[in-house]
DNA sequence: CAGTGGTCTAGACCACCTT
DNA sequence: AGGTGGTCTAGACCACTGA
């Protein structure tokens, strides 16, 4: 039994679904709401802040809230796992191991994945295959304490996280940085497309909920495979931009010319 | 004067930075922050749940907060405008027009950015710089309601969106699509980098807080100028990842090969 | 088992939007 | 001016964590 203005917030949602309340009506006023559910408004509005952060419905002061949209939300599992997100649009994923090693933490490792220099790490690499066609690189450090964990496991199906779940392992929060490289010669040929063709990288550290460090990845996706979608609004903002050229005052000496340089072995 | 569970987050927040509580360590209890603030639980509920949404501290029933990070973060409209957010990370913006008409809606926008075929929109283009180097291509569609705004203004330097702010149009909500495409020759030509090579594309479309869709837009950045940070949560999830292959049960024959070729013109 | 966060209630006052 | 959301209070009970 789930709390009730879980409830609540899921009955809102499937009724904007269902064109009940189509994109641009307005929901009914939160006392209302609290009285067809029998609750008080307080509930109301932990439901309502929600589909708020959804981006399902905005929010005015003193006026009621508009729907924006039914939009398609996955879990937080599912945008950590590749093999669960594929799953639940329906694809079969599947994986070849390229490199498998126990190791530490080396100042290339730092630079590109932000991971902590000397810790012990389990190093594993794959390509990643969506209904049989390789769409993703994917370079991903695991934390000592799970590297036993993951070096007993069947690595070429099945979705690792979820195992690791089933292990008592809880992965509560991501840090994303997103931008786009050239594929270097070694991905090239492991994505079938060209040398230099654009590709999309996620480089992600995800912790537990003590905030624990338990992945550093770097996961490069075919330009043509996937996009990513992220919602934001005035009240919500995890997106940020940042600039190569170093944050803050820095005033680097411009790099102009061509890019587009491989990034080399992956 | 501010609310005062805004008041007590920043607070916190400052006290984060500060270095009062490391990364690690565990945040007072509410009761405990209830006391000393003088203010009922529920207020300091309100003021962590915000540093939570920041992911600068965890939750986890039972226990005390963790404290995982001082994040910078960006406002929304520092995320929204490419002027502000130059502005605001010490750089110089500036931009040049390539293009600027007053027309409908094609099919190929409504492909492209999910403009709504047959609105009239004021469509520009221009590229934009950092510190006078070229960066970003951008193409944007304005609202009608917006369109003679826009015409009037200065359009090499400043913000569009600061200036129409100040005109009362208020930006609320904004969906972002987020994948690599190559350089077509005119883009390559004009942020000074070979044809082919990675841009990021960041795609964006931004209501207003009653859900109207006030712009659509398509930037392409050089791949080595920006990166694009999000983070989620367990409780927190506005990321989602979408297949180009269609999501549901889709079962298009696969296309492997090479792909990379160039999107042509812009 | 004590401490702590998660949920919920009932009521209050204010700021803002709409008419 | 009336409706509505934003903020805040004070208290309650439950579920989970950790010693």
């Amino acid at each position: 039994m789930s709390a009730r203005y879980l409830q609540i917030a899921s009955e809102l949602r499937l009724a904007v679904d269902r064109g009940e309340y189509p994109i641009g009506s307005l929901l009914p006023s939160e006392g209302e709401l609290a009285a067809r559910y029998g609750v008080a408004r307080g509930t109301v509005r932990q439901a309502v802040a929600l589909l708020e952060r959804e981006g399902v419905v905005t929010h005015r002061q003193g006026a009621r809230r508009t729907v924006v949209g039914a939009v398609p939300t996955q879990s937080f599992a599912e945008m950590q796992s590749f093999s669960m997100w594929a799953v639940s649009q329906g694809h079969v994923p599947s994986a070849r191991v390229l490199h498998k090693e126990v190791r530490r933490v080396t100042g290339a490792d730092v630079e590109r994945l932000n991971a902590p220099l000397g810790e012990e790490v389990l190093d594993l690499r794959r390509v990643r295959l969506l209904d049989g066609v390789a769409v993703m690189v994917e370079r991903t450090l695991y934390a000592g304490i799970l590297a036993e964990h993951v070096l007993a496991m069947e690595l070429t199906e099945g979705s690792i996280t979820e195992r690791l779940t089933e292990s008592g392992f809880v992965y509560a929060h991501a840090d994303h940085r997103i931008d786009a490289v050239s594929a270097g010669v070694v991905e090239a040929e492991l994505l079938g497309v060209r040398r230099g063709s654009a590709l999309l990288r996620q480089r992600r550290v995800t912790t537990s909920p003590s905030g624990v460090a338990l992945e550093w990845s770097d996961d490069r996706y075919r330009a043509d495979a996937v996009t990513i979608t992220v919602r934001n609004s005035m009240s919500e903002n995890t997106l940020a931009r940042l600039s190569a050229r170093g944050p803050g005052r820095a005033r680097q000496v411009a790099r102009p010319g061509p890019v587009g340089s491989s990034v080399g072995v992956f």
